[in-house]
DNA sequence: CGTTCCCGTGGGAACGTTCCCAATTTAGTC
DNA sequence: GACTAAATTGGGAACGTTCCCACGGGAACG
């Protein structure tokens, strides 16, 4: 609720604004009603060919715009989604954002993003103003809200969350089955003869949870319980940094280090050339996420894929879906990973095979 | 009341939007009239403290939350700046918008995101969105639209500019200095003695002119003009790849690569290993950007970087005072770049120096 | 004890559209 | 030509706020 808007405008006294062209200006200047403007405005058929090339001049010369805010009034829809982004330095989320907006344009929505920084004070703040605005819908990315603002904006509208997951009434969930993504990494390191698998954690990271229970059941699947090792991480570069290093200091070496995400694989791999080691000669990597520094030649890293652009496509039609049918209940969409594998995984040498 | 079939746009019949609680019903269910509940939501002082609690308690209860559409339809401002980023993918951007974020935040306004990705038709339809919405001021951040629609939209309502440049009457820029910054990076080459300097240049990529006049000019200053040699490139790993590939074949090898931005710098360092030489030791690399990627432990790239934080507050603060001072000129902002020493340049040996 | 002033309140008129309905014109039919 | 149907057109009533003005009732004052 915005009661505070006390001193909205900060130093400077506010001016008056510029005045916009309106649709009684330009039925003045065409000589027709507010009505044919309008009708014309909006692309309807039954209007005479003269009053519509009158229309449309006047507006032209005028430098009219549709007002969105008075349609929107009295319409009482905005056809914008609006999405609150976490953190837009993630480059996660602009690729979800891309599956958002291409959805969304596909059923004449509109996107209206708005951002809070990774602060849940700001993120809340955010979520706000897109329900002030009156967006039809919302899309939280990467939301570290509490349930109980969700819940709450849930009331008022249809919620999806990506990157994120809370179950509540009206809530949709898009996510990936970080289990499942996990379990693919450590199936294709032990096909290539690895035993001594290795996890850098993700700490309480978006999914690491997952991937941490993913890797226990591969390795249990692989008869490699006893070989489980998991060093603790954030998903930071520095952390994956640290987390190889402690490994590689240990007894036994591991032969192949899976990380929690792309960001703190490379950080090992950094940890591993420092220990003189060579990727994938001697140790093998894989990341998670196949953001675009895993497809960076120079490190060229196996991964697993989230179908991203998919994610976002996904969580804009099930908020499109209850938007136009304010009945229907909010689901859990589940999305499959992809193995990706490029040059920083190969076959255990055989004589270590032993 | 059942509208037939709205029909506006798409293929899903629209159906009756949920009603929010308004000021009437929060009025009604205290017991006050809507002028009081007005009066609370603002955080007006004249209102008595029993009618006050009267009207928190219905709000609340309610689930009320203010329109911001009806709000700004009557002020004829809507407290909101739009920003049309070209390319959310570009981490660029993420850095200003922080900084559009905190100077918004700091004089009561709120930024409105809305995305073109690269493409120029998309994103006049996003301009055109946050003109509709009656944004009262936008901010255009690397915008590949034509003068002629910056122009128009410039007539409407105060623009800023970052990361492309026009000049137009009612447009800000902030631009950083990219001469001056190509200069900072020729001059730190030559000061560590090397004389062949070659540039991977950026091609049409915003500031990649002024980044090649600056190389030229600094060269110039060194007395190495016979020595100038620029490759062409395209801003991507894939183009600096390729460009560092020719530099290395050709007959005099350069002993220093200067990249147009961090990521075809990346990809000249691909090429370099693959000659079989190592950086810095036998060819010195820069990059332009300080971007995340030049930051990393593996990469750790010697680099220029625009403060691009800074380029944010400056370019809203420029809108801000443009929409409550409407008179007051469009100004063009230059701000400096800074050279971050990493690990990718280094002195020449000097039996190399001949 | 009558004025004056201030405080809290309520109501009406915007704001710029869309939507509906009624009025007017035009075209078509016999 | 008169009459009906269809195509255009215009005007008023929303939509949910804010802003302005007027009104009543104390409190303060002389």
């Amino acid at each position: 609720m915005s009661r505070s808007n006390v001193e909205r405008r900060g130093a400077g006294a506010a001016s008056k604004p510029s005045r916009h062209a309106t649709i009684i200006d330009v039925a003045g200047k065409a000589g027709v009603s507010k009505s044919v403007v309008s009708r014309v405005m909006r692309g309807e058929a039954s209007v005479s060919p003269s009053s519509r090339a009158a229309v449309m001049a006047a507006a032209e010369e005028l430098g009219y715009r549709a007002n969105a805010v008075a349609r929107s009034l009295v319409q009482r829809r905005t056809y914008n989604v609006g999405v609150m982004v976490s953190d837009l330095h993630n480059i996660f989320f602009a690729e979800v954002l891309d599956g958002l907006n291409a959805a969304a344009a596909e059923r004449g929505y509109r996107t209206l993003i708005t951002t809070g920084n990774r602060d849940p004070v700001a993120e809340e703040r955010a979520l706000e103003q897109l329900l002030e605005l009156r967006a039809d819908g919302v899309v939280l990315a990467g939301a570290r809200l509490e349930a109980k603002v969700v819940g709450a904006a849930a009331r008022a509208v249809p919620i999806a969350l990506v990157g994120s997951d809370l179950r509540l009434p009206g809530v949709d969930v898009v996510v990936d089955d970080d289990f499942r993504g996990a379990v693919l990494a450590v199936e294709h390191l032990a096909g290539l003869g690895h035993r001594d698998i290795a996890l850098i954690d993700g700490g309480q990271g978006a999914g690491a949870a997952e991937r941490r229970s993913g890797y226990r059941a591969a390795m249990a699947g692989a008869g490699l319980t006893p070989r489980i090792r998991i060093e603790p991480g954030d998903f930071t570069e520095g952390g994956g940094y640290e987390g190889a290093r402690r490994l590689l200091s240990g007894p036994r070496l591991p032969t192949a280090i899976f990380a929690s995400n792309d960001q703190s694989a490379v950080g090992a791999l950094d940890a591993i050339n420092e220990a003189g080691l060579r990727v994938p000669q001697d140790v093998s990597l894989m990341g998670y996420d196949n953001t675009a520094l895993a497809a960076l030649r120079h490190i060229s890293l196996t991964t697993i894929h989230q179908p991203r652009n998919q994610i976002g496509k996904m969580a804009m039609k099930a908020v499109l879906r209850r938007i136009e049918h304010p009945g229907s209940p909010a689901r859990r969409h589940v999305l499959a990973p992809k193995l990706i594998v490029r040059d920083t995984t190969a076959r255990l040498p055989s004589r270590r095979m032993a």
